[in-house]
DNA sequence: AGCACGCCGACT
DNA sequence: GTCGGCGTGCTC
């Protein structure tokens, strides 16, 4: 009879459901945020006796479901009695900080996105709003004599002497460290020779050793440390920029800012490109605090988000080490935040919320009273501007007594020391490998360009094989004997035939990737052990610690390598570098080009000569007066970006004016054609704004849709956003077609 | 982002 | 005559 009464009750009438009750006329209503794309927060009524503030996590109806939300203030705004709704919890945790979500709202409105699309950031681990489960774990139960202790098994015996150490662990780690299997554990539970208790996996990094090493700092970096120990200390917002070539000792500079946060109770957060998080920066980290840090990327387990993101919302976790996104975690007392190799182009996302980690950082510390440092040998020009001007303070740190400088730089001139038809190592260079491996050092050959050859045609009649879904050129790779494209992940086996006239073995590669710069070193120095150091080849954090470890253990005599070995390594054994073709990237016209290789190229430089023996560097290049080459050969870096800031303000770029990049995207070829005609007719277009376009976008089709582009540039006196707002919103957008506004964007080739 | 509502082709 | 395709629009 219950039974039934039971569900005849859940058989309630449609419309009467939880959370659809007629919501009495005197409920207290507050505004909530859901982590979806709506453009605004709702308003929800407060149930009798439940106490919410603002930044409170709490549960609301959306439409048929239940998500998680943010109570983002009061609300006072009339909603219709029969939208309304209840919220149906709050979760037991502190409330996200007022600066935290002034921040979201400034970003939403700053990148044009929806504020529920940027809390989504915020909320990357919904999982950690409840409370933590626990694994059940085991620590000895009763207490038992001599006599019966040799009674037992030697499994039970070997599993109580483990267990006996105070550590709690779980059955299968016990068993696993006595070499027997879980129903051993499990049996000893049950008679209880062990006593099973909760284990909660806790937060990551709550205790950090601030005092553990007394760091060993040079007197200008003592100087320096104390000066951002004082920013920390003070509780106020100031940007710095700390100036340094590789070996300075930047990291360890910023980590006493760190840890003066820490002395003070506040959290830190130090942010990486994704590429740096290695096993290098965490060994040094562990070295100076004796414990890891949090952690924060896009590889984390969903158990690891889950405690990271909870250990920061109730402020036990005190150290987060993270790639841009990190920045979205609702801290619950950041102290400082530090963007290393501030000028890295990965800080840029790309989609979804578009926006510019390294901008938004200090945008999060302005609003949160937070000193922000931004770290760089080879800083962007938006940054040293920034330090001349003296809006930032410029912390330059001088190469360490005893430490190396920025090694010899050569130009080899290409068009005059030709390498050998189908080969691409100048006899320059060739002779310097020769005498360095000679010596008995080691050569480090750069190219940015994995696989073999980056374009295969066909000699017959000139068909070129390009992805079907990008625009770009399929990259052949000896490895997999496949064409790849390194946009989508299109790849196909290389024919026999070409698909286009049927002719045999006319295929032919044009240009050297990383794998045919191997194939002449091996033709060329039989003996020497080379090694690749590319993406796609040491593809996991293992692999790349395998090589780095032959590598510093002279294991290997030629390393040949992509972008992957610009980043913080040290090579005690490397004395010269050979940059392959240091053009590469300077094409294009790309407002950055000549400022991203100078980064890059000035980054693979400091990887020649470290410790007592001098590094030499020749860069292959066919435009040695380039600008990039002779500030390159000279070592001038102050005046290269002398030079770039004075043509960007003579072409009125940024920093001087501000740039919006209008992406009009979509399945439909016609339709975004059609769509981006019809933005350009009616673009905004006056004394202080210009707008470029439509044109093609960079990859005019990119994993099967169509793109173009339209740009536009303002004074900084204009309201960009605003004007791109009203602009839009005067176009009939087709729905199958998609219009994203990417402010201050960074590369438009 | 979900999810439902709504108007046109191949099936019981 | 229905099931279902995904275009369109809303979510307090």
């Amino acid at each position: 009879m219950q039974t039934l009464f039971e569900s005849m009750e859940e058989k309630a009438p449609p419309g009467e459901k939880r959370g659809d009750k007629p919501v009495p006329e005197t409920a207290r209503r507050v505004l909530v945020l859901v982590p979806y794309p709506v453009d605004r927060a709702y308003t929800y009524a407060v149930p009798d006796g439940m106490d919410v503030s603002p930044g409170d996590y709490v549960t609301v109806p959306l439409g048929k479901r239940e998500v998680p939300g943010v109570v983002w203030g009061l609300s006072d705004e009339d909603v219709p009695a029969k939208k309304l709704k209840m919220i149906v919890d709050r979760f037991d945790l502190p409330p996200m900080q007022a600066a935290h979500r002034d921040f979201l709202s400034w970003v939403a409105q700053y990148t044009m996105s929806a504020p529920g699309a940027v809390l989504k950031m915020c909320l990357s681990a919904p999982a950690g709003l409840e409370p933590p489960k626990a694994t059940t774990g085991y620590v000895p139960g009763i207490v038992i004599d001599e006599k019966t202790r040799k009674g037992l098994s030697p499994q039970r015996r070997r599993v109580l002497d483990i267990a006996s150490d105070g550590l709690t662990r779980r059955a299968s780690e016990l068993a696993e460290l006595a070499g027997c299997s879980a129903a051993v554990v499990n049996g000893m539970a049950d008679i209880g020779l062990l006593r099973a208790v909760d284990l909660f996996s806790s937060a990551p990094c709550r205790n950090p050793d601030i005092d553990r090493v007394g760091p060993d700092l040079s007197p200008d970096q003592r100087a320096t440390a104390d000066h951002l120990i004082a920013q920390v200390k003070s509780g106020e917002h100031h940007t710095s920029l700390l100036d340094g070539v590789t070996g300075a000792g930047k990291t360890e500079v910023y980590f006493e800012a760190i840890a003066e946060a820490i002395r003070s109770g506040k959290q830190g957060l130090i942010l990486l490109p994704e590429i740096a998080l290695s096993n290098a920066f965490l060994d040094r980290f562990k070295k100076r605090f004796g414990c890891a840090p949090a952690l924060w990327h896009s590889h984390l387990t969903p158990a690891q988000r889950r405690t990271t993101w909870r250990g920061v919302a109730d402020g036990t976790t005190k150290v987060v080490v993270g790639a841009r996104s990190a920045l979205f975690l609702p801290y619950q007392d950041l102290g400082i935040i530090v963007v290393d190799e501030e000028h890295d182009p990965a800080y840029k996302q790309e989609d979804g919320v578009i926006y510019h980690a390294r901008d938004m950082a200090v945008v999060r510390g302005h609003r949160g009273k937070i000193p922000v440092v931004l770290v760089s040998a080879t800083p962007s020009l938006e940054t040293i501007l920034n330090a001349w001007n003296g809006k930032y303070d410029h912390l330059v740190l001088p190469v360490r007594h005893g430490g190396a400088g920025m090694p010899d730089i050569d130009l080899i001139d290409m068009r005059a020391d030709k390498p050998a038809r189908q080969h691409f190592i100048a006899p320059t260079l060739h002779n310097e490998i020769q005498s360095t491996l000679d010596r008995g050092e080691q050569v480090l050959l750069f190219l940015n360009r994995r696989g073999y050859a980056p374009l295969t045609l066909c000699r017959t009649c000139g068909h070129r094989f390009e992805c079907p879904r990008c625009t770009a050129w399929l990259v052949e790779h000896k490895k997999t004997s496949r064409l790849h494209c390194h946009h989508c992940g299109f790849a196909t086996p290389i024919p026999k035939t070409c698909p286009s006239c049927n002719d045999t073995d006319s295929l032919a590669a044009c240009g050297p990737g990383v794998e045919r710069i191997k194939e002449e070193v091996a033709a060329l120095w039989p003996d020497a052990r080379t090694v690749i150091l590319a993406s796609d080849i040491v593809d996991t954090n293992d692999k790349l610690k395998a090589v780095l470890d032959d590598i510093r253990e002279r294991r290997v005599d030629i390393v040949i390598g992509t972008q992957i070995i610009a980043k913080g390594h040290h090579f005690p054994h490397l004395t010269l570098v050979g940059v392959i073709d240091a053009d590469l990237g300077l094409g294009g016209g790309d407002l950055r080009a000549a400022e991203r290789t100078f980064q890059l190229l000035h980054q693979v430089a400091g990887r020649a000569g470290r410790e007592e023996l001098k590094g030499h560097v020749f860069l292959q290049t066919f435009m040695p007066e380039n600008k990039v080459m002779r500030a390159m050969a000279a070592d001038d870096r102050d005046e290269f970006l002398a030079v770039e800031a004075e043509e960007r303000e003579r072409a009125l770029m940024p920093p001087y004016s501000r740039l919006a990049g209008i992406i009009v995207s979509g399945r439909d070829e016609k339709q975004v054609m059609e769509t981006a005609r019809a933005l350009g007719a009616c673009a905004p277009q006056g004394p202080d704004v210009l707008t470029l376009g439509p044109a093609e976008a960079p990859f005019y089709r990119l994993r099967g849709n169509f793109r173009r582009r339209l740009l536009v540039r303002a004074a900084k006196t204009i309201n960009l956003q605003r004007a791109i707002e009203t602009w839009v919103a005067s176009v009939k957008i087709p729905s199958t077609v998609r219009v994203q506004v990417d402010i201050d964007p960074q590369s438009f080739l």
